[in-house]
DNA sequence: ATACTATATTGGTATAGACAACTAGACAAT
DNA sequence: ATTGTCTAGTTGTCTATACCAATATAGTAT
């Protein structure tokens, strides 16, 4: 019993339940994959009828942070807006390469001070600091996007040392930084790309591109991430699902 | 007792209630907003307990068909895709002009052989006829978009006779053919208007625009609506929401 | 080795009942 | 008029129990 739930307290029995398992989970006692406390484990733990834990394990189910398969056990999900943000990029190499994304030219990582565009999106005062990357997304060794992110969050610094040709970023913040994204707000638009845009890019002068505006939210509905992406017209296509989901 | 359930048949009990109150919903037995039977009545027109009464009201809860107010109800949902879908289009009149969205100039209305690419995203064959929607959406009198809508399904051929100016036509859909869109696949990308498209929405030789495809699917998982739109991209943005759905 | 069998464990379904929290309306007291 | 109180009806929480269905494992028979 490693954290009595608290009977007879304003929140009912099955939610302190929930939020025990989803602390266990961020702290890291489960990885992705691995099996949680069975429902009549969980049950004889916190002193609570079998009905009640799994109603807790039911609704974190939904939320998409478990997932149960019937004789077997209950799981940890794979975090579901990384799937779908992985899914918009991943759709650039739909040309026969597969595997290497993630890749891209580092060609900015520095300590800024945020514009006031910026502030308002991360809800950040123009005192502190943030880390702006930039980088250049490549498919089959050909660019096709454009990707300025902002980012801040407690010792936010420490990115600079971090390897982003290599690792995922969003991986390096849910690994090192205990940051999981759990919803993000995106903008789609299309424009005509600028002069700079053109040669990073490798396209024609007045080439039509997407433009993308996107802030993430983290476990905690806290702004980390604001990113401005631009991407080819002519390699890049973006796909939503409504309704299911 | 409408419909008894079938107990001791290979579906569950919940789950057979669940389809019936779908398929009375759907019927128009209970329209939006309407509070459905209380989980007591469910439970004693059945001859089940409350609790398995419960679960299928719970159930239709998170899949966004119900929702529920304490000490109040179980009422009809509105629906969410049509939510999802005209949120879209009415990002384009947040400029002041409140309300009188969905309307739009019909410039052809007609029965027409789909081409293969039309047969393929309806999943039908080529000898069906399809009805062809072409509509010049406005804002502020000032034309935003051109859309493309290809309809199938039965009695298809009645929408000819239908007002499109001035409803819309997922309302028509819905109260006169008892279609729900429930899924839709979209994907959008950007691209330079052609000579047609700069006419019609009035914008300058190489202007930029949205362009985006849709596969809308009904209750029944049959594809009902494939539309080509083409939107302004001076006057349009493009909302997503991940995560939270 | 392969196939079967028994058993334990897991989640899935279902019942019956109890009490809490909330809503709305009726009605009385102020 | 406002406020308080009661009541009936609703969903929300929780318990205790039982059995079913799918899976995993160990042991056994072939």
């Amino acid at each position: 019993m490693s954290k009595t739930l608290n009977k007879n307290y304003p929140l009912p029995m099955y939610y302190q339940l929930k939020e025990l398992l989803r602390e266990q989970i961020a702290a890291g006692e489960w990885q992705v994959g691995d099996m949680v406390s069975s429902e009549r484990e969980l049950s004889e733990q916190h002193n609570i009828s079998r009905m009640t834990a799994r109603q807790a394990l039911k609704e974190l189910t939904t939320e998409g942070l478990l997932y149960r398969v019937q004789g077997k056990g209950t799981f940890v999900a794979e975090p579901k807006i990384e799937q779908k943000l992985t899914r918009l990029t991943s759709f650039s190499e739909d040309m026969g390469t597969r595997g290497f994304d993630s890749g891209g030219r580092v060609l900015r990582l520095e300590l800024i001070s945020p514009s006031t565009l910026v502030c308002r999106a991360l809800q950040i005062t123009p005192d502190r600091q943030i880390v702006l990357l930039e980088r250049l997304r490549l498919a089959e060794g050909e660019p096709i996007a454009l990707e300025i992110c902002h980012l801040y969050f407690n010792n936010v610094d420490k990115l600079l040392n971090e390897n982003f040709e290599d690792h995922s970023l969003y991986n390096i913040l849910r690994q090192q930084y205990k940051i999981l994204p759990t919803r993000a707000e995106q903008q789609v638009e299309a424009s005509l790309c600028s002069q700079r845009e053109q040669h990073l890019l490798n396209i024609k002068e007045g080439s039509p591109v997407l433009r993308n505006r996107r802030v993430a939210f983290s476990q905690w509905e806290r702004p980390f991430e604001y990113t401005e992406s631009v991407y080819r017209a002519d390699r890049y296509v973006f796909q939503v699902e409504l309704g299911t989901a």
